[in-house]
DNA sequence: TTGTATACATACATACATGTATGTATTCTT
DNA sequence: AAGAATACATACATGTATGTATGTATACAA
């Protein structure tokens, strides 16, 4: 049972992180002490300090685990081949965000403590940090999607790049926000779906 | 300096309330303790415990300062005599609730202690069944006047008074979260106004 | 094969935060 | 005017989280 040789270790890291986030989700970041981490992985917490320096570098360990896919994605969207269109793709890369988050029970887990189980302040600093600076980039991103929108003609005249911008983000972090802490209130596939369809479609030159 | 009247000590309350909201601001809910508060106040935690039962009744009783305010401008705006104009209504309902946002320190605080610095699990958790019970109320009246947007024939025909209320309430929280996150990122009054306006433009009968 | 680094478990020292008990100077009541 | 209640301050007892120091068994390298 005590063999630990270096893939046990990984092994052992992994449900360190894997324990950290039942009870993260569970009792909130604050709250949980590493005792009760190391308690629900089958460890000490001589394990948990031998992998992670405090617990803030184990939270941020753990959001490391599921922050990379979606920015790659959207990277990947963008460059696709073939006719250009903006605003499809932008609607198809929310689309999918939202289904990544009800198909992914780790991921899901992730962003609801994210977002509803942490404060944003003091010793996670770091990690924040490093989340408002992929905001902004992808708000930039976004941003040179619709202008390139404006440019082919899919947006109505009185749209401005900007504020478009600015609202699909609050909305998609408002449906994020608010359907992890309620999840049980809508669907997120279908109706979500349906949410960034009725917000596109104000945004279309051509009426319907 | 030690007078303690009737009136005194519902000074130090608030100055023990006031106090709460400063510390919660700046080290989030969780990190802070009684006595930090305190020495804000400038009393012992004796007068906190005097005041208010525990961290989490103090908590409930800062919320409660500037929570019932804007339910209650909602539903005198939803009486408001004169001609129908439900989507008129709500748009100037989500401007005003920016413009609250902006406009009052205490409410800014307070709300931002609410999303961004303190956690929806545990001890906290019958102030936030509150604030969730609270939401639930808005959503059934928002959709009603939806219903009745689209009765007037106010909608466009694809829009779904259901969707609409969902994508209206997510583009609330949205902005109210991301802006309050970082503030300095843009005005929420100018720039506020005109999401809101490219969102009920969007769901207009008359394209225009 | 023997030393050394690894991967933990155990033990300890310290720092806080909390709740309560008690003290005390006023204020209020009668 | 005297007792009771108010509005705190002070003191204490307890629990709990943290970081580190130390122990130890195994893997691995030479």
């Amino acid at each position: 049972m005590v063999r630990r040789t270096r893939e046990d270790a990984q092994v052992t890291r992994e449900a360190i992180l894997d324990a950290a986030q039942r009870v993260f989700l569970a009792r909130g970041v604050s709250r949980t002490s590493l005792e009760q981490i190391a308690r629900e992985a089958g460890v000490t917490r001589g394990a948990i300090y031998w992998h992670f320096k405090d617990k803030s570098d184990l939270f941020s360990a753990m959001l490391e685990r599921v922050r990379l896919p979606l920015s790659d994605l959207a990277d990947a969207y963008r460059q696709g081949g073939g006719r250009r269109d903006p605003l499809g793709m932008l609607e198809k890369l929310c689309g999918l965000a939202l289904t990544k988050l009800d198909a992914s029970e780790t991921y899901r887990k992730v962003y609801i403590i994210l977002m509803t189980r942490c404060e944003f302040a003091g010793e996670m600093n770091p990690a924040f940090e490093r989340q408002l600076e992929i905001d902004r980039d992808n708000l930039r991103k976004v941003e040179q999607d619709f202008v390139e929108a404006r440019e082919l003609g899919q947006l109505a005249p009185h749209v401005d790049p900007r504020i478009a911008t600015l609202t699909l983000y609050s909305l998609m972090h408002g449906i994020y926000q608010s359907w992890l802490r309620t999840p049980q209130s809508y669907d997120i596939r279908t109706d979500g779906a349906a949410m960034l369809r009725l917000f596109f479609t104000g945004l279309r030159a051509t009426g319907h």
